[in-house]
DNA sequence: TTGACATTAGAACGTGCGTTCTATATAAGT
DNA sequence: ACTTATATAGAACGCACGTTCTAATGTCAA
C-alpha cells in the first residue's frame, strides 16, 4: 500500500481543517491529519510546504495558509466550461468575502425588496452589499429615502444637480426637492439559488 | 480620562485582529490590543465575552469567534433602510463564503460571458457559483455543452425528457439529441459595482 | 549489491502559552 | 463612612507547544 501523503493531500487536508475549525491544526493535530505518528514528520513536511509557499510564518511564528487559498478556485468564464481535472487551471482562487466587501467594517447587507432595479439586474430576495460613509458617483446605484421610504436608485448627477432613476421604466425619476438622504453605495449584489 | 474598555470595543478589536490575521491573537498580543499590562486582565475580560456568547473555546481550549461573527450585519431590508445606530438591530450576521457556498470542496467559479441568462438576472462579467457533483432538478440553472460551447440554461424536465431554455428570447430551446453534459449547477450569483 | 536520498519514528528539550494566585485601585450602594 | 462589586497589575506555575536531535526504514539508480 503506497502512503496518499504528498504535498496535495496534505494541503487539502490543512484547508479542511481550517475550513472546519478556523484556526490552523497544532502540530500534535496534524498527526492524526496527515497519518504519522511523530511531530518531527510534520515539522518535515510542514518545511516543504513553507518552501514551497503554500504555507507561511508570520512574525510571530505561527503558521498561515498563503494568499487567499481558504477560497474556491476561480477557474476561468462560462464559456471556457468546467476545468478538466479541477487541478491545474485554478488560476486564481478568491474568498467571496475579501472579494465583495472590501470595507467591512462600514458595510452591511440588505435583502431586496420590490422590482425598482429589475434592469440593473437585483431581483426581490437577493442580497446587497451597502458602503456607507461613502459619496456616490455619477451612475452608482445608492441606498435613498424617497418619500420616507428607503429604496434604492440609480445616482445621476446633470450638471450641479443630482436626480434619482429607478431601473424599471415603472417607476419615475426622482429630482429631489430639499435635501437628499443618502444611507450608502452598492458595492455589489448575490443571489443564492440552491438551498 | 475614561479607559473605554468595555466588551463591545474589546470584542471589535478582537474581530480586526482575526481580519487582519486570521486567526486569534495570544493573550500577551491581547494585552497591547486591549491596552491593558496584565495577561489576568485578559483572561477576566475573555472569560466574560464567553459568559457573553461572544467567544467560545473548542475542545483543545483554543479561543474561537462565536457564530459567524467575522462576517457583516444583515440589518433588514431595502424598504427598512439604513441602521439607525448600526449596533442594536444587528439581527444576523453572515459570512460570505459560509452563505454562498455550500461545499466548497466541490464548487468553483466561473466568469459570465454573453447574455443568455439575462432574463434571470445574470449579467456578464458576474461571477457564479458553481456545484458540480450534483443533479439539476427542474428548474435549476445548469452549467451544460451545446454545440461544443458551455453554455448556461435553464434545466426543464418535461414528462421523461429534458431540455435547456435560456433565458433570453433571443436564444432558442434545446433539445439534446443524445447525451447531455452537465458540468455542474448554479448555486449563486454574484455582482461586484464598486472597485 | 551498493550507495544516495527521501521519508518516517521516537524521544528529549526549552520556551511561551494560558491559568491562577494575591494585592491594589476605582466606582457604586446603603 | 463602610461595604460590596468591579477593574487592574504583577508574579508564579505547569504544561503543551514547536523544535531538534538520532536512528531506522523505504525507494530508486547505477
Amino acid at each position: 500500500m503506497k502512503k496518499a501523503r504528498d504535498m496535495k493531500s496534505i494541503e487539502q487536508a490543512l484547508v479542511a481543517f481550517y475550513r472546519n475549525q478556523k484556526r490552523m491544526p497544532t502540530y500534535a493535530e496534524m498527526m492524526d491529519l496527515f497519518e504519522v505518528r511523530s511531530k518531527s514528520v510534520v515539522s518535515y513536511w510542514i518545511e516543504k510546504l513553507i518552501e514551497k509557499g503554500i504555507l507561511e510564518k508570520d512574525a510571530q511564528g505561527f503558521l498561515k495558509l498563503s494568499g487567499v487559498s481558504f477560497g474556491i478556485p476561480l477557474v476561468g468564464n462560462v464559456a471556457a466550461g468546467l476545468p478538466v481535472s479541477a487541478e491545474e487551471n485554478a488560476h486564481d482562487v478568491v474568498s467571496m468575502d475579501e472579494y465583495l466587501v472590501a470595507r467591512p467594517d462600514s458595510s452591511f447587507l440588505l435583502r431586496v425588496t420590490g422590482d425598482s432595479m429589475i434592469g440593473a439586474g437585483i431581483m426581490e430576495g437577493d442580497l446587497v452589499v451597502v458602503e456607507r460613509d461613502r459619496q456616490p458617483k455619477n451612475g452608482d446605484i445608492v441606498l435613498a429615502e424617497v418619500d420616507g421610504e428607503w429604496t434604492m436608485k440609480y445616482f445621476r448627477r446633470q450638471g450641479r444637480g443630482v436626480f434619482l432613476e429607478a431601473a424599471n421604466p415603472a417607476y419615475s425619476t426622482i429630482h429631489p426637492q430639499s435635501e437628499l438622504k443618502i444611507g450608502g453605495v452598492i458595492a455589489a449584489s448575490v443571489r443564492k439559488y440552491l438551498m
